[in-house]
DNA sequence: TGTAATTTTTAAGCGAACTTAAAAATTTTT
DNA sequence: AAAAATTTTTAAGTTCGCTTAAAAATTACA
């Protein structure tokens, strides 16, 4: 198995993270998307990846990923996630940073690099926006989280998750000091707008957009 | 300035280090040589690095760095021999084994990532393999060293610097236990086969070939 | 100095990864 | 169920970074 190129690791990569909430199931036009490319270039690769046997390609239905393109897509994960680790604990970077550069290094091809870095960060569960690391074997540890958009109300949360691939969303989060595991509530639903108010640790009180609550992940406790 | 694809950052650090021993000026079987390209290829890049202007080339003559193709040169080997210090310092990798990877690292796109793991390293001087390491600003510190092959016979040098480009010679390095610093006096050379005795810390003695000679660097103490 | 050997460039072409425009299939709306 | 809208594919073309083969320039040497 020749080594693949970083954007065929994307393609798989994506084709895992979309295909996360449609069983596995992923849409041209979602790819094109998420890689900022024509649908043209897209079915143009899936016919390639296809090919390499690391995707099913159907024809105007969609792309799911083989057992062989899964155990890529997972390594890719896993490296992205070291790396962002990686990057905010020993070398300081805001949460905000680290997605793009770990972007990069994902692709870097070395299974020693990848396992010496797991041990030197003292084999981490979760990276700094609280998603889960793969293990060696692939095996990823699912946190039971619910959307804060969809949680319920006067219910105590804590913040599990945040979604890293906005920057602006990660410094509007250090804006309003909101950080991982901060306790949160809600005391109120709006529903002309649907901005919700919460409590975070028992003190502030604030509102937030239903734009921002989408991509915060909370755990009852 | 749009940034350079990774094959164009080689074609300049290349074309640093080999013209290094030629006042600058390289050629292009030199440089196919190094990348285990065409000729024809080469000339291809040449044309195109030229157009950029990070490079002069002349016809049948050469090709050289201009001022920014030497500061684009000079930070990939600054990157490389950060990346190259921390897989050995930090992740405990043997000297055979970073040159590789860090041929990867080295290409990673971000200033901030680069300073970053300097002031992690403790802003290192030399690598690993005893090169120099740029700073921030391009600037290197170049110690006046001489190879092992043209040293003279019977005079105390201490090990500052090794070829770091074949895990094969660093491998040897490794099974007869020489490292940097340590000391060195030739005690005989052969005019057969070119071979040479040294003393190492004045303790065990070895013979080693002209070629390894060559590959090793010493200043006189 | 003329010829041979070597080096370098030019020419033509290829695969990967993109594009736009047009055609075809699918889905939605009426 | 037909028409309209949307999605996806196909077709044709581009750029980058490579190749081989042939031509041209340079260098070596008899
Ligand atoms: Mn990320
Ligand atoms: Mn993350
Ligand atoms: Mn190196
Ligand atoms: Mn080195």
């Amino acid at each position: 198995m020749t080594t693949l190129s970083a954007i065929e690791e994307n393609y798989l990569k994506y084709i895992l993270q979309l295909g996360e909430m449609q069983n596995g199931n992923v849409k041209t036009n979602d790819l094109a998307y998420k890689l900022e490319h024509s649908a043209a270039s897209v079915t143009d690769m899936l016919k390639r990846l296809a090919d390499k046997n690391l995707v099913v390609y159907k024809k105007y239905y969609g792309v799911s990923l083989t057992k062989s393109g899964l155990k890529i897509a997972v390594k890719i994960l896993r490296k992205h996630r070291l790396w962002e680790t990686f990057l905010a604990k020993k070398l300081k970077f805001t949460w905000d940073k680290i997605h793009v550069i770990a972007e990069q290094l994902e692709h870097v091809q070395s299974d020693e690099l990848i396992d010496k870095m797991d041990e030197f960060l003292g084999f981490p569960k979760f990276d700094p926006h609280g998603d889960p690391i793969p293990d060696k074997h692939g095996n990823i540890s699912l946190p039971n989280v619910v959307s804060l958009a969809d949680a319920k109300m006067k219910k105590q949360y804590t913040l599990q998750n945040v979604n890293d691939d906005s920057a602006a969303f990660l410094k509007y989060l250090n804006k309003i000091q909101l950080q991982l595991n901060d306790k949160i509530k809600i005391i109120d639903k709006e529903e002309f707008d649907e901005t919700i108010q919460i409590t975070i640790n028992d003190k502030k009180q604030l509102t937030i957009s239903k734009d921002a609550a989408k991509n915060l992940f909370v755990k009852s406790i």
